[in-house]
DNA sequence: CTGAAAGCGCTTACAG
DNA sequence: CTGAAAGCGCTTACAG
């Protein structure tokens, strides 16, 4: 854009207090090797005269930068709105610059903003997207990663993708069998799955947890209907409106994240199908309006802020040999929207 | 952080394709004076190495940055990642980088923040939370706007601020007066205020239309319970559980923002308030979970992504001689969580 | 403890 | 159309 005019600089601060622009610099950064009396000056100097160092020109000598990136599907969901609000807590914490940008469940946009960032000298990465089950999507992806960690770079990503980088990862298959045996236990055969699209590994792995569930009950995966739709409110609202269709006899249904619950519960409301009466819902996340709405929400609550906090966490501590994974718990939050199958 | 290897620099694609430097680097940014051909010859040169511009070098060299930074609240509450989200379609359609950070509502986080971006030589900064009443509170923040301004950065707000910067100003004076007018035609004498902090513009200006109703009908303000709280779900819990103790007769209230409308809907079920039947409750803001509450929350729909891409589009204009102001509509929607005043 | 100087990787007048 | 060179504002060996 437009080019600054020039604003104060260490030459200016160190002509002012008298001193070298080495010692200057010194006495900025708390580099020791100052006399406690001239660093104090120096520093009294540059607040007088509002001096702000150019991080540009700092990164460039020192090759720090103290920015992270973060990668996000869409931070107007509220899964990753949280993620980010942990992130962002520990970064303010540690004087950590965020940048952030939406990936849109687009492996091109992903690489395209991967490659953004390391041309940003960003000292780490934090991918907080689901991965994608086929490794070819993110092949690219994985090749920029390796050579930004080659070169120093630190990545952490936040559930399971192909990427062989330091790990957070939600309990989403355990999760997944939680909520199954809970609608399983209360007596309904008949289960429904409004699902995202399956080649996000956390669809699959919430999956395989629903398909452990019903295994253990002799009963099978494909002979439940599992939904694809997008992995939104308004998908939840086509798949909700898919299930009445075609499957009108379902007692419950179980969808892949608490926004197509909502959408669910919406076309439901809509079509005066009583909750739990008629038919159970249940999510997964629980997102702090999961207990608000009505009626409340029955999902698996994963800790989405702490989830960032630990991205952030270990992408800050020194790359370990071989990829580190932390895992998250779950617990499943039963509340109203879920209820023994009616027997009539 | 850890002092990154060197990656490849266009000094190696330079040499790689036989040109200078200058050549090179006139090739990469598309600076016209380059023979088509050798052009041509340096762009594959330089994917062929996986070349990605050192962005602080050019930083450095040529005093452009392409990144904004955006200050929010906080991104867990929807309303600011609403915003964030319309930021983000924008920025990713220009090709911007962006930096996000959380105030806290609090001017001196707010102030640092800022001077961090300014030391980040950030091209335009997007201030999305509220402002306050006092400009005392923002004087310095104020003032290091206006120098960063005067070398060149652009200066966008969301909300009305003392910052003398370009603005995008929510409809907040007239929606606060569309609802109690909606609450008030409704029949309600007895209505509380579920309100943040005054000393936020956002709060004052809304209760400024809250007033501006009152007074159409001979009322006045002091007349309203008006209960301060936190500006979260939390704060509308606290206020609804104060409204039942101390104002036991009202029969409507409105929260000033959705976040603290769905904590007193929250309270009011447990207590076992009928809403609309005893109390009904509005908010404002409409994030996208409003309707999806039970029962659905009346509430003034803001444009918040809206507002986001406005904000950045007015930032990424060249300045003006004087502030611009973009005022935002709203419009009231209606749901079933207001209804007539009960007679009995 | 302090300073002069090299160098980080680019862009952009300036000259040809 | 192309290149040699200066310079952006810092940090950090290297010398003293």
């Amino acid at each position: 854009m437009t080019r600054r005019r020039s604003v104060t600089r260490l030459v200016d601060v160190a002509a002012q207090a008298g001193v070298s622009i080495a010692t200057a610099s010194r006495s900025l950064t708390g580099t020791n090797g100052v006399s406690a009396s001239v660093a104090d000056h120096v520093r009294r100097t540059a607040e007088d005269l509002g001096y702000v160092v150019n991080l540009h020109a700092r990164s460039l000598a020192g090759g720090t930068t103290s920015t992270i990136g973060l990668i996000v599907h869409e931070i107007g969901d509220e899964y990753f709105s949280e993620i980010a609000s942990g992130v962002l807590r520990i970064a303010t914490q540690q004087e950590l610059t965020v940048q952030i940008c939406h990936s849109g469940h687009d492996p091109e946009v992903e690489l395209a903003q991967i490659r953004t960032m390391v041309a940003n000298q960003i000292d780490g990465i934090i991918i907080a997207g689901s991965g994608f089950v086929d490794p070819k999507l993110q092949a690219m992806s994985k090749a920029e990663l390796i050579s930004f960690r080659r070169s120093g770079g630190r990545v952490a990503v936040i559930g399971r993708h192909h990427l062989a980088a330091d790990a957070v990862l939600p309990d989403n298959r355990a999760g997944g069998q939680s909520v199954a045996e809970h609608l399983l236990s209360l007596g309904h055969q008949r289960i429904a799955v409004a699902s995202g699209p399956r080649g996000l590994t956390t669809v699959a792995d919430r999956l395989a947890g629903i398909e452990a569930a019903l295994r253990s009950r002799g009963r099978r995966l494909e002979d439940v209907p599992v939904i694809e739709a997008a992995f939104t409110r308004d998908g939840g609202k086509v798949a909700a409106a898919k299930i009445l269709g075609e499957h009108g006899d379902v007692t419950a249904v179980i969808a892949l994240n608490d926004a197509m619950a909502i959408g669910v519960l919406s076309i439901f409301r809509t079509r005066g199908i009583k909750v739990p009466g008629q038919v159970s819902v249940a999510g997964f996340g629980d997102i702090p309006v999961a207990e608000d709405l009505a009626p409340s929400l029955t999902t698996v609550r994963l800790p989405m802020a702490k989830m960032g906090e630990l991205a952030l966490t270990m992408a800050l501590k020194p790359a370990a040999s071989r990829p580190r994974r932390q895992t998250t718990g779950h617990s499943l939050m039963v509340r109203d929207s879920t209820g023994p199958v009616s027997t009539h």
